[in-house]
DNA sequence: ATATTTATTTAGCTATATCTAAATTATTTT
DNA sequence: AAAATAATTTAGATATAGCTAAATAAATAT
């Protein structure tokens, strides 16, 4: 059963609305998702119904089915790969390749995504630091704390971002952080929970409560 | 102004069916092309005319227009880079890369184009051989000549095929001949106009005079 | 010059994906 | 529990891209 890149487009949509497949989600939460109308979403679920990758009641929203989940991290493995060929290969920075990587995921074609995972070295994350799901939809996640709830001393290395706009993405460039970056908490201010990182351990770093807790870091 | 991929696809149609802009092209010829009907064949000619990328006058054909040329070389362009990436860098074989490209070529970004072309160190042929039109659309081709038509002594390289079925492609690949390989005719039957070929200076071939007119060459 | 054949276009229909406006259902407030 | 509000669906549009069948124009044959 194939599906239209809007089809795909509104499960992956629905798969991270859900967080996953956990939460049922709204009509209206979908329409603001995909820049739509209400309307359109009724018509598109009540297709993506029929094809079973949904399971939808009227008037209460929809749950992903398995079926659904699986084609929903499909797409996203494809996303997030053209993601690291974009950076690695074609020196796009981080917050340019969103777009593109939109476009290509919807290349129908098995045996591209195979090789490019190969050339690629079977990457696990994406450019901001996203799991890339394996061939059969596995996910490897690692546990992820945000900087502002780490300690002083601990130490770690940013993996993603939750606030992934390009103002954002921007303002860290700027600053000298990046997803890879190895960090260390040299101190936390009590007053405003402002903090001041060490990145890889040469550039010292100060950043508010808020900055900070838009950024993700695995612990080491 | 902004074309659909299926505007893209028939006017890089016409594009070829008019030998690159120098004949008129019929309405059946485009359809046969396209594998589609007459009919939907007139109403998208409509809409190209009123784009303006063909001249289009009902019932006597169209031209494609400099506007169209253009348009028509930066997808051939697109999708020659793209095949190009995807026998250099992801192992395809030269006989598995255009249904794929065919669907690269649609995407929307001059900056991945432009990445892409550097980063495959600005190719000037794809793996058939065919010449990669530049930024502006404009192509260098080498003179092509068949191998029928050369004559005993004389070497050369594999640039193209006429005829790029997947059987023809397959049967070169088993026969040991692929595009860029050094050739020199050592014999010609008179009789029958077959030919005997020497490969890369090791591997002799025998081939119908219907086979060698299928595959072109430059000579040194 | 007329008739036949071929090529092409038009008209009307289908499917996808969107929209607005109206109708309907569910939820919340009083 | 009724009224008001919010969420959602339906009905009826539009645009793209295809189709078949019928109509029409151009080319060819008699």
């Amino acid at each position: 059963m194939n599906m239209t890149t809007a089809e795909e487009n509104y499960l992956k949509a629905i798969y991270h609305l859900s967080d996953g497949g956990k939460k049922s989600v709204s009509t209206n939460d979908v329409a603001a998702e995909m820049k739509t109308k209400p309307a359109s979403v009724s018509d598109m679920l009540r297709k993506l119904g029929d094809k079973e990758v949904i399971e939808y009641r009227k008037y209460y929203g929809v749950n992903i089915t398995e079926e659904g989940k699986k084609r929903a991290l499909q797409t996203i493995r494809k996303h997030r790969l053209w993601e690291v060929f974009l950076v690695d290969k074609l020196q796009f920075a981080w917050d340019e390749v969103h777009e593109v990587a939109e476009e290509l995921e919807h290349i129908q074609s098995p045996l591209l995504i195979q090789r490019l995972d190969a050339y690629l070295n079977y990457p696990k994350f994406d450019p901001h630091g996203d799991p890339i799901p394996d061939e059969y939809g596995d996910v490897r996640a690692r546990p992820r704390v945000a900087l502002n709830e780490m300690e002083i001393d601990q130490t770690g290395q940013i993996v993603a971002v939750k606030d992934s706009s390009a103002a954002f993405l921007r303002y860290l460039d700027k600053v000298g952080a990046y997803i890879g970056a190895r960090i260390k908490v040299l101190d936390k201010v009590e007053f405003d929970g402002s903090l001041e990182i060490l990145v890889d351990q040469k550039k010292t770093l100060f950043m508010s409560k808020d900055v900070a807790a838009n950024i993700l870091a695995i612990q080491s």
